[in-house]
DNA sequence: TATAATTATACTAATTTGGTATGATTAAAA
DNA sequence: TTTTAATCATACCAAATTAGTATAATTATA
């Protein structure tokens, strides 16, 4: 189980805005934060996506988070990643892999992926970089 | 974070062993969990590396679970995958990523990355095939 | 009108994952 | 003692994913 830039370079850019308390642009994170300028580009459109921040264009322009209070690592990970944790034995779409029904190896996967789901969806960024917990 | 064929495919071993209570071929293995018998066989060789499981080579051998009541989740992704979570920013070689000293982003992975640790070491495949927690 | 910002999309390179292939070794059975 | 059935050790390869670049368009301010 990976966790890949995009996510690493995300979360980067949450606890900076945060601890910034407002705006910044693109350009002035990436430099900050060690990231290639027009990766981190594509990072911040998912994000706007998946509203963790918006955006505003032009000169003067720049992004701000959304509701600070409420980004979880769950909702930077979905917005980045697609899915938190990929099972790869054929899920909803059924058809595939006769083992399906009744597997217990599968049950086994998706209590893991339901614990997985529920403790990133508990870890709350702003939380913690004001020290509020943990 | 993706989990692996190989984790996928070593805990169906898992779970088909401890169901059958004994010894099998990794060619039965592999027929009847429906893996490619050479990748099965790979698997199987770092299962034994991580003392998951024992073998007999030669005519009449086999695989044989080596303390099927002490198996987690934790010990199978991590005797196939290398690690349970890869984190990319160059932890332990320190060298690379500056960032490093007090990078708030970085202690969050890691609490995610001991939570995950955790939940994983506390799978125990055996406790859920007999039915004994969860 | 020049400039500084985001947006959209296409492309490419490197790495990882998933799987094959080949041959050696071991041990039991014929 | 030879055949057979099993694991063991490596090397190889192809497909997919990840990481990162490039280009041009759009928007808004000075």
């Amino acid at each position: 189980m990976g966790i890949t830039t995009r996510s690493l370079y995300g979360l980067r850019l949450v606890v900076y805005l945060m601890k910034k308390g407002g705006s910044a642009t693109v350009k002035e994170v990436a430099e900050n934060e060690g990231v290639p300028y027009r990766y981190m580009e594509r990072i911040v459109q998912d994000m706007r996506k998946a509203e963790i921040l918006s955006s505003r264009r032009g000169r003067g322009g720049g992004i701000t988070l959304v509701n600070p209070e409420k980004i979880t690592l769950k909702k930077i990970i979905q917005a980045l990643d697609g899915k938190l944790v990929d099972l790869p034995c054929f899920p909803e779409d059924s058809s595939d892999c006769s083992r399906l029904i009744d597997c217990d190896a599968r049950k086994i996967w998706l209590k893991l992926i339901e614990g997985i789901e529920d403790f990133c969806g508990s870890i709350n960024i702003n939380n913690i970089i004001r020290r509020k917990y943990g």
